[in-house]
RNA sequence: GCCGGGAUGGCGGAACUGGUAGACGCACUGGACUCAAAAUCCAGCGUUGGCAACAACGUGCCGGUUCGAUUCCGGCUCCCGGCACCA
């Protein structure tokens, strides 16, 4: 008989029951062991997409677990509510960006309780609230202090939509990050953080991060960096239009190669160095050549694929260390942005040195001996040792043992000696980049140095929407800092901005104030805030108190750090490096006592759906939302087509991505809870991909998640009306088998469960079940109590994904008032054995058969048995068995030959 | 080019340290119930051949180790993500 699930009534009552009983309040005690669960906060944009219900549901599985599992937990939530959508809405609304911010947060706020979250909302925060970005403010000025922050004027990265500076993080081929628009080139005073600083720290302490995924450690280090090498001069006595000399007579280069130093055949300076500037005045062509460069490196699409060009100064500068004339050439593969804006040129042991000389015909010097390896294997990248290369390198080297030829071919160069160089010559790689060094180093012409591709952090925003910097300009004092008691600069937060520009700098209520040092009149700072600063402490400020006398306190190192930081991947460097520099910054101010804030790391796919398209007669793609669609099947059920409901003519259905307003292929979870639950909703999502990889949305899929869970309510329906029996002390048959399909799925769930494998802790949740109701249905001796046993360690596994039907079940079935104090189910050892196992018979390791036999019989006993079978005798008539391979329990092999 | 990850039925995905490949679900097919449909329940479902029992093949490709390989080793191909003229 089947009853409706009615999820609705449900759902609310567990989520009532939660709200009266503070379940998830999370209190500093000391006899569990805490569990910081966090996941990346959103940002207010209007209502929940389906990434978030995925993110928060792997957070909610996991706090849930681990409650259960006897750890003191916090699962707390909030806003990263400043940003520029809410000045954008602002403009097309009227409606101050607060207002707008404010209304969103209670939308949201209303959808994540509807979906059950065990959430700490007494710890709610949102980034624009003035106790909250107070302490942003306090910890800028200690940080400027400390001198790790200061103020500059540098190019800068202009995003001519949004009208503000981007970090270089935030510049994506050429482009902003959230506009799309080309970005310009501006020169502009702000404020940076010294993040260049921490850069080894940041680089070295990957490695206290077991917990990370490999990918993003990678990611971060390559966004890091370093590259060890030597840092010297060429000396030259150019002189400027007024007599001065250019960088006092020296052209500075970075190499990773100074061992090859002797082979240097001409210098190649980027477009905008000075030298280039000097060189081309009186040379049009060069002039010519230089502006093209220049253009060039915005069109970032073709810098992959550019030819190696050049063109000579017609300069020469004296190689410091053999006192030759060296040219100076003019390349537009050399980075301003990079080293020193100029390089030294070895074409005889560098790829694109080689190719430039070979175009424009220079010298091409060796030194060193196994040069020639070099040019046998053509592609190979010889001018950069990255240090992990090295380290791998050198492992290679121990274990006399390459993996590929291209280490064959490192390994040679490396060991090669100097040749042709003068009192260089018979020495390798360390040895002489030593001895070059050093006697750069005494000539007071270079050093050894490390060189980061990391820039220091620019935070100053030319927007409203933001925490203000905490500065004061005066005529007579300059840039004062607003002292402390006078902290928080509140934002005002009835403005509407029109779009042009910052209104802050319009409003004199605000800008107008006077010196804290001289009393006279001065003007406020405008500028705000990287909304990454406000992102780069949450997690702290929510593990403490939320004091307004201190930025954390004690408590923030009793749950720092986080033990589970889930979120989308596409924070793999901004976020959460800054997050990482920021809590270096905190512990050397003595705030907290963490190095890392992150312990471990969850990046969680994406969620695809199917998008349906047709090409228009006018050349342009429609889009059909999946509910105007219809798919068409053959009779193995696969899809060969789709057509519009509208007009039944076709449309493409192999394309799939993430959901969009403009692919039509959106889907609002607002609609799914109101239609299937929040259960429903929570379960398909952790059912139907293992958290890290992306999603594939499916109507039907989803359909059948809550198919499940009604039977799940079905079954609990059935036994709520049959009496909890003891089992007997033995149990026999179908009904063993069943009780035993049901604890030995726990067990394999529980382990799945541990390595954050959710997707098949569902699966197992259906086995369970399937097994229950064969247990019902056969209704054998004593079946009511196999059942009420497995229901409830079903219902304790399902809990996590599915909260609110397995606690309404819990306390109907009389298992207890609240499943979240229940202990974790275990499978128990005693209902998994066997008197008989099945075991697998192969011939030649091909699959012939199966047996069962005791599990106490001898293996000699075995053999023999299985030999007799007849699908192995069969296989036995122009042959004799060789050897017979048993694994206990599971198989026998049988060798013939 | 470098770094990281991946490739398993019609689809999403299972298979812990080498041991029955395809768990679980979806789709599809057939059946029961129904006047009918939906829902539900039962059965089937890798490919090829065969009425069937069964046999052969099968985890991107080529080769190796092993009694036995989706799993380990060597060499490729393709796909996804990140970085990229980094000196």
């Amino acid at each position: 008989m089947q009853q409706q699930y009615p999820y609705q009534e449900i759902e609310q009552q567990s989520q009532a029951f939660w709200e009266a009983n503070n379940s998830f309040v999370a209190q500093q005690t000391s006899n569990k062991p805490k569990y910081y669960c966090l996941s990346m906060f959103p940002y207010p944009s209007g209502k929940l997409h389906m990434g978030h219900v995925r993110n928060y549901t792997i957070g909610d599985v996991l706090s849930r677990y681990h409650h259960m599992k006897g750890f003191n937990v916090l699962q707390p939530m909030g806003w990263d509510a400043f940003g520029l959508p809410a000045e954008n809405a602002a403009i097309q609304n009227n409606v101050p960006p607060a207002q707008w911010t404010f209304d969103n947060i209670a939308y949201m706020r209303k959808q994540l309780k509807s979906l059950g979250f065990a959430i700490d909302w007494s710890r709610e925060l949102a980034t624009c609230q003035p106790e909250y970005y107070k302490w942003n403010q306090w910890l800028f000025l200690r940080m400027l202090e400390k001198g790790i922050a200061y103020k500059k004027t540098q190019v800068v990265n202009w995003d001519p939509v949004d009208q503000t500076v981007l970090a270089n993080e935030q510049v994506i081929d050429g482009r902003g990050w959230r506009t799309g628009a080309l970005v310009e080139k501006r020169e502009i005073p702000g404020y940076y953080f010294n993040i260049t600083g921490y850069a080894q720290q940041l680089l070295d302490d990957l490695d206290k991060l077991p917990g990370w995924p490999e990918r993003v450690k990678t990611m971060q280090a390559n966004w890091i960096g370093k590259s060890t090498g030597v840092r010297f001069a060429f000396t030259h006595d150019i002189k400027d239009n007024n007599g001065a000399l250019i960088d006092d007579g020296k052209l500075w280069v970075f190499t990773t190669r100074a061992d090859t130093i002797m082979g240097v055949t001409f210098c190649a300076v980027a477009a905008e160095h000075p030298l280039a500037t000097l060189a081309a005045q009186n040379n049009p062509e060069l002039q010519a050549f230089i502006d093209k460069c220049k253009q060039g490196s915005v069109m970032e699409a073709d810098m992959a694929t550019m030819e190696k060009e050049g063109m000579d100064t017609g300069l020469f500068v004296t190689h410091p260390l053999t006192g030759e004339q060296v040219p100076v050439w003019v390349g537009n593969y050399v980075l301003m942005t990079y080293g020193e804006g100029a390089v030294m040129a070895v074409p005889a042991h560098d790829e694109r040195d080689f190719g430039f000389a070979k175009k424009y015909n220079l010298p091409i010097k060796q030194v060193i001996e196994a040069g020639e390896l070099k040019e046998a294997k053509s592609g190979i990248k010889s001018n950069n040792f990255s240090e992990k290369g090295i380290e791998q390198l050198n492992k290679a080297i121990s274990d006399n043992q390459f993996t590929t030829s291209r280490w064959q071919v490192w390994y040679e160069e490396k060991n090669g000696n100097c040749i042709n160089s003068g009192k260089y010559n018979g020495l390798k790689y360390e040895a002489a980049v030593d001895a070059i060094a050093a006697d750069l180093k005494a000539k007071g012409l270079g050093d050894k140095q490390v060189n980061w591709r990391l820039r220091d952090w620019g935070v100053s925003r030319q927007r409203y929407w933001g925490c203000p910097i905490p500065i004061i300009h005066c005529d007579s004092c300059g840039d004062v800092p607003v002292p402390d008691d006078q902290l928080p600069v509140k934002l005002p937060e009835d403005c509407v901005p029109d779009g042009s520009g910052n209104p802050l700098n319009k409003l004199e209520s605000f800008v107008n104030c006077t010196c804290p040092r001289c009393g006279k009149s001065a003007k406020r700072e405008t500028d705000t805030m990287d909304t990454f600063v406000d992102s780069s402490w949450y997690y702290a400020r929510y593990a403490s108190g939320f004091s307004n006398e201190a930025m954390v306190d004690a408590q923030t190192n009793y749950w720092m750090p986080v033990d589970q930081y889930i979120g989308g991947i596409e924070h793999a460097i901004l976020h959460l490096l800054y997050s990482r520099f920021w809590s270096k910054v905190m512990r050397d101010l003595g705030l907290v006592n963490y190095d890392e804030p992150f312990a471990n790391l969850l990046t969680q796919g994406m969620v695809l759906n199917h998008i349906f398209s047709r090409r228009t007669d006018k050349g342009g793609i429609e889009y059909f939302a999946p509910e105007e669609v219809e798919l068409i099947h053959d009779e193995h059920g696969k899809t060969i087509g789709a057509k519009a409901l509208k007009d039944g003519l076709p449309v493409d259905f192999q394309g799939m991505g993430t959901m969009s307003k403009s692919k039509r292929n959106g889907v609002d979870p607002q609609a799914l809870i109101e239609q299937y639950g929040a259960d429903t909703a929570r379960f398909f999502m952790m059912f139907a991909a293992p958290p890290e990889q992306t999603l594939e949305w499916s109507d039907s899929g989803v359909e059948g998640s809550h198919r499940f869970l009604r039977r799940v309510w079905n079954l609990g329906y059935l036994l709520s009306g049959i009496e909890k029996a003891d089992l007997p002390n033995k149990l026999t048959g179908n009904l063993a088998a069943s009780r035993r399909e049901v604890h030995s799925t726990l067990k394999q769930a529980g382990i799945d469960l541990s390595r954050q494998q959710f997707n098949t802790v569902a699966s197992a949740a259906m086995k369970m079940l399937n097994a229950l109701e064969k247990v019902q249905k056969e209704a054998e001796p004593h079946w009511q109590a196999v059942a009420h046993e497995g229901f409830s360690k079903l219902l304790r596994l399902l809990s996590p994904i599915a909260p609110h039907i397995t606690q309404s079940l819990w306390k109907t079935l009389g298992y207890g008032e609240d499943i979240l104090k229940a202990p974790w189910p275990e499978a128990l050892a005693s209902a998994m054995v066997q008197d008989e196992v099945e075991y697998v018979v192969q011939v030649n390791g091909k699959l012939r058969g199966s047996i069962t036999l005791s599990k106490s019989m001898e293996k000699s006993q075995i053999e023999a048995i299985a030999v007799n079978q007849p699908f192995v005798q069969k296989h036995l008539e122009n042959a004799s068995v060789r050897k017979i391979i048993v694994v206990p329990n599971k198989l026998i092999n049988i060798v013939v030959g």
